[in-house]
DNA sequence: GGGGCCCATCAGGAACGCTGATGGGGCGTG
DNA sequence: CACGCCCCATCAGCGTTCCTGATGGGCCCC
């Protein structure tokens, strides 16, 4: 037993891990209890130091390690398989796209073939996993960063990416707002501002701080939908300022403004694995005739 | 067998691979040759297709595939298994350091303790793999990269980093060169210029054109060492020019001029896993002290 | 044509990994 | 306080897996 750690002994930790109980696991995994105890006494045994504490059951600090690798470790494997699935099956005719919301603007929607699609929208941090699994076959995220920077996309997944257009950030202000006469706005000037927080459907302003540099944003409204509009109504109701792409910043009862410090702008890339083929390749050839 | 693609399975396919060999591979592995040619065979009904050609060995397109995954896969569970022993044992009191060799600035070099350190100084692209599987308890790496930007590193370990400090870039020219005598030099002056091609002492010419975008470089002798004082003796023989930080470019019978355009600089970056402790702890928060 | 090397296949035995049963420990309940 | 319940650990037993050693076919070089 020179390899202990097999694939199935980790997806038994992290299940007990996440279920916090021997007995729960082994119902989800269609194990007795008895062999997801041998399960995590085997990586216990071969790693040399307890993974879990029993009663509760939660893992240790050289367990909360090991989980931090297990998950994308796991996912690699699919990954691996779903790849060469990929170019062992003749290509499949229908396209997969995974996209998040706020990635779907004009450009990407106009290179998209007429027929023959299924678009997935997920949340932002979703897509590359998709992608990656073979769930879908391209993605499409978004984020913000300096211009013509590529995203930093915290990749647990291999996966290829190529820029699929910039454009200008928005604030989107309710129309009665102080504010939303401006020409533009720094964020300087919204400090004290209140942000909706929606991590599915928005654009995160975590990234903000990435390039810009300064404290946090006080949020008020956490949205968890996906659905952009949704975002927008939320906006217009006073219910906090969002940040959006220019050509997604626009419902009744609210005004856009751009955002001119720092400079920013919203960045969509696509994601892929190596290989591409068919109405893939096809879709990909057509956002590039469109590259600005 | 729902989860087929074992560990040493893989292991035993970028072995073969590797060797281009069932034979061969056997016997590094300890193997007889039937036993590894049913793990490929498992591995082939398991993923649905071939992947390798017999008679050459040689992987197919698929197989491919997987060896892109494959390597990462097991790097990574190395990296698992080596931090959470990491956990599990004592702190051992010695600090082993890996290190690129342009790395080691004054600043890195300075806040090392004076004993109980193991410097390892290892090609840059090594680096990064020596941390994650515990051969080093700290990494320093370093490249080129607009100022106050991270490094891009290609991480198949998940690692985390700290900024360690940033300092000029300098063109390494013979005394004689013609352009010895200018304050500053830009890229652009040094279109026709032959490089020295040395992937482990110096600066990847690589990361320039990432950051600049311009087309490649001409690279004349190539040195596949990781010893500074050899480039720069072989920068002041006339053998072409060589990129380094300030601090290492001074050799000599060479003139070091400062790299004006594009505005790049020299970026050491601190490599570790999340578990830091004893020794290792002291060297970051030494660093951290003499932060600009 | 023969010998050597290679990979595939097969039979057999050891080792592994699962199940089902049993036991000890903690906790809420009557 | 005793009982019952739920949990995890351990054990014996059995089916399967996985490795070895032997054998065979294909290719190349001599």
């Amino acid at each position: 037993m020179l390899d202990g750690m097999d694939p199935h002994l980790l997806r038994t930790y992290v299940t007990v891990t996440r279920l916090a109980s021997f007995s729960a696991a082994a119902r989800e995994l269609g194990y007795t209890q008895s062999a997801v105890s041998q399960h995590i006494a085997a990586l216990e045994q071969d790693l040399g130091t307890p993974l879990l504490t029993r009663r509760p059951v939660a893992p240790t600090r050289a367990g909360e390690r090991l989980l931090e690798h297990a998950a994308p470790l796991l996912l690699r494997l699919d990954a691996a398989r779903a790849e060469v699935a990929a170019v062992a099956g003749a290509a499949d005719g229908r396209l997969v796209l995974a996209a998040a919301p706020t990635a779907l603007t004009p450009r990407t929607l106009g290179a998209l073939p007429p027929s023959g699609v299924t678009l997935r929208v997920l949340p932002r941090a979703d897509v590359p996993e998709a992608v990656a699994t073979g769930a879908a076959r391209l993605g499409l995220v978004d984020g913000l960063a300096a211009p013509s920077d590529p995203l930093r996309l915290t990749g647990a997944a291999p996966l290829r990416t190529r820029g699929a257009g910039e454009e200008p950030v928005h604030v989107l202000l309710p129309a009665g707002h102080p504010l939303a006469g401006r020409p533009g706005l720094r964020l300087d000037d919204l400090a004290d501002a209140r942000w909706l927080d929606a991590p599915g459907a928005g654009l995160p302003l975590a990234q903000l701080r990435a390039v810009h540099g300064t404290g946090a944003f006080r949020p008020s409204l956490r949205y968890e939908g996906t659905d952009v509009r949704t975002l927008t109504a939320l906006a217009g109701a006073g219910h906090g300022l969002a940040l959006l792409p220019a050509s997604a910043a626009r419902a009744p009862g609210t005004v856009a403004v751009p955002l001119t410090a720092p400079r920013v702008v919203h960045r969509t890339e696509l994601l892929h694995t190596a290989a591409l083929s068919g109405p893939a390749a096809a879709f990909v050839a057509r956002l590039d005739v469109t590259r600005s």
